[in-house]
DNA sequence: GACACTGGGGACAGCGCTGTCATTAAGCCC
DNA sequence: GGGCTTAATGACAGCGCTGTCCCCAGTGTC
């Protein structure tokens, strides 16, 4: 009861160890009749294969490993959240495990990490969330060494990008453009940005289409475009500086929704009403976005079904497919909730 | 370059593998002479050990497994990514890795879950959430298996609980016993109460650290107390069920800030202004606490803290020390932000 | 009938460590 | 100085699997 072995599991179907081993990992050389004896033996016996003794001998740990970086903080930590429940699914539905490192950013001892990763973990894969996705060093270090790697959201870097792995995405570039249609769809003209994370790829993405579709002839004037880094803290004095303009934008387009959130908040200490004075957008539909007040328009993301494609990637890879798009493309959607309305 | 083993660090320092097995595991028996040389050898080679073959050979596998369920929804899961953080740190210094593991909890497979955990796995403890850390059966089996479990925010169970490990909390009756003289202070009377889960312990808890604090001799009135689930949706309804009355309450507790920032919100499309008509306050200071208009009262919980704490008690036990505490308890802090007021 | 050939299955050697026990050199007591 | 303990180290046998090689029977094939 305490521990059934595979020596066990072979003794009860009468088969040799090494006939167990196949059956479980569905191997072809095996008659059905033996097949469905070593099963049955299995399950009466309640046995798990050990994980450790697998990875020792075998070329497989079923192991992927989640690097998230000390720089996520607030609220951003949810899409990692998120991103980490779709990758568990994915592991267990494959019969993986998923580790979670944490690495401080500041001291990049990524050299360490990669050697625990790839030395004592020996994972099968790594998915890497920004800005981690985006460091050459850890990525050439992986690399190297012939680790798996899935970058969310990464920045194209074109030649580099396939050795550096897959990628999973939405298009930042359509959904900024396609949020600012909506604002302007409703009349308006005059709509502010806050920028994302300026090494962040998806920050210049989503400002190119929000100046694609905004742009009608005439550039965009300055006082339009504030600096943020997609924290809340960020988002503030973004909103700050442009709402104290003496002819303030009707609406505000802030990169994420962290900094909306922020906006929010400034208007409402400002006394402007949203979204009658002032209509308000962001963009990754945070669990957070639809319960404040009032709730945020804002574009969603399948943060979730990235982080499962992503850990499928890896355990397909290691399990012999050879499949390498550059990247994965996933598709978002607009969700309008009342912070935006016609200006009036 | 590619794989350093423990017989190459042998082979340069020039002394046995088992020698240098005890250099790196701190076992007594060594020279200082030849430690140092060890070490050398191991750092000049960036020599890992295999956690899998330490685990296959050894009784300790530096792997800590956090269960969490699906039953956590929205809000509630910063609370578990906060837990994790801590976790990790813990395990970083520990030499430990954190697994992340997750079972729906509706199909009860517990079996097959630990299984996973003391079979394929073979963690050194298990890091449970609520509701999962107050299932007697899961509770049981691991105790069966010898597995080192720590709950967080437990249910005291008196007798059992010795043997169904160790866990941590803040002290909640004080909390909500502080935050309700907090509004008691400000002048509030008529302070109505949202509960929280009924199979979460802490929901009672800080129930009765409601009652007792604003019990002045008389009987609290049924209408100012409201069933809510931990869940923002379930704070919608009752926030409603509170606001509607015809003579409504100055101030609502809600049990947690899911809750309180569904309070929040639905004041918001009562036009109720808040803080001045309708004083709100929660616990566990969520970082959307901050976020939300106005920002909430709170009370904050050293959540990173615990989740360190629960993982060091795991490794610390695993690594020899037995103390056993029933539970630790840590400090919690009033957080008073713009949601409460004297009402007017 | 000799000769591949193939589907089904076993023997065996590790994978890289730790536990146990044996061994050696030193120190110490009377 | 012989027998004792003690500190420092090594030899060796696994831990529970998978990879590789090998064997054996049946089945065509000319």
């Amino acid at each position: 009861m305490s521990k059934a072995t595979i020596y066990d599991v072979a003794r009860v179907a009468n088969v040799s160890i090494k006939t167990v081993s196949r059956v479980l990992n569905g191997e072809p050389k095996a008659s059905a009749e033996t097949r469905a004896r070593v099963m049955e033996a299995a399950r009466s016996l309640n046995y798990t294969p050990s994980l450790s003794a697998r990875a020792l001998s075998g070329s497989r740990s079923f192991l992927i490993a989640l690097v998230s970086s000390g720089g996520v903080s607030d609220n951003a930590m949810l899409y990692v959240t998120e991103l980490q429940m779709g990758a568990i699914q994915a592991c267990r539905a494959g019969g993986y495990h998923l580790l979670t490192e944490y690495i401080d950013l500041g001291a990049s001892d990524f050299t360490a990490l990669t050697e625990t990763l790839v030395s004592t973990l020996r994972v099968d894969g790594v998915i890497l969330i920004p800005p981690l996705c985006d460091d050459p060093q850890l990525l050439s270090l992986l690399a190297q060494r012939g680790v798996t790697c899935v970058r969310i959201s990464p920045t194209l870097d074109g030649s580099a990008e396939e050795k550096w792995g897959w990628g999973v995405d939405i298009d930042n570039y359509q959904a900024a453009f396609q949020m600012t249609r909506h604002l302007m769809d409703q009349g308006h003209r005059d709509i502010g940005f806050i920028q994302g994370h300026p090494k962040h790829a998806a920050a210049a993405q989503r400002e190119a289409g929000y100046r694609d579709a905004l742009f009608d002839g005439g550039p965009i004037p300055d006082r339009l475009i504030q600096p943020g880094l997609f924290t809340f803290d960020s988002g503030l004095s973004a909103a700050r500086a442009l709402l104290e303009q003496p002819r303030r934008p009707t609406a505000i387009f802030a990169a994420n929704d962290s900094m909306a959130m922020a906006v929010l908040s400034v208007a409402y200490k400002m006394g402007i009403p949203v979204p009658s004075a002032l209509s308000v957008a962001g963009i990754d539909d945070l669990p957070a976005a639809s319960v404040v007040c009032p709730p945020l328009t804002t574009v969603r993301q399948p943060v979730m079904e990235m982080g499962a494609a992503a850990a499928r990637f890896i355990i397909d890879r290691t399990a012999g497919q050879v499949g390498s798009y550059l990247k994965k493309v996933f598709d978002h959607s607009l969700v309008v909730r009342e912070s935006t309305a016609p200006p009036t």
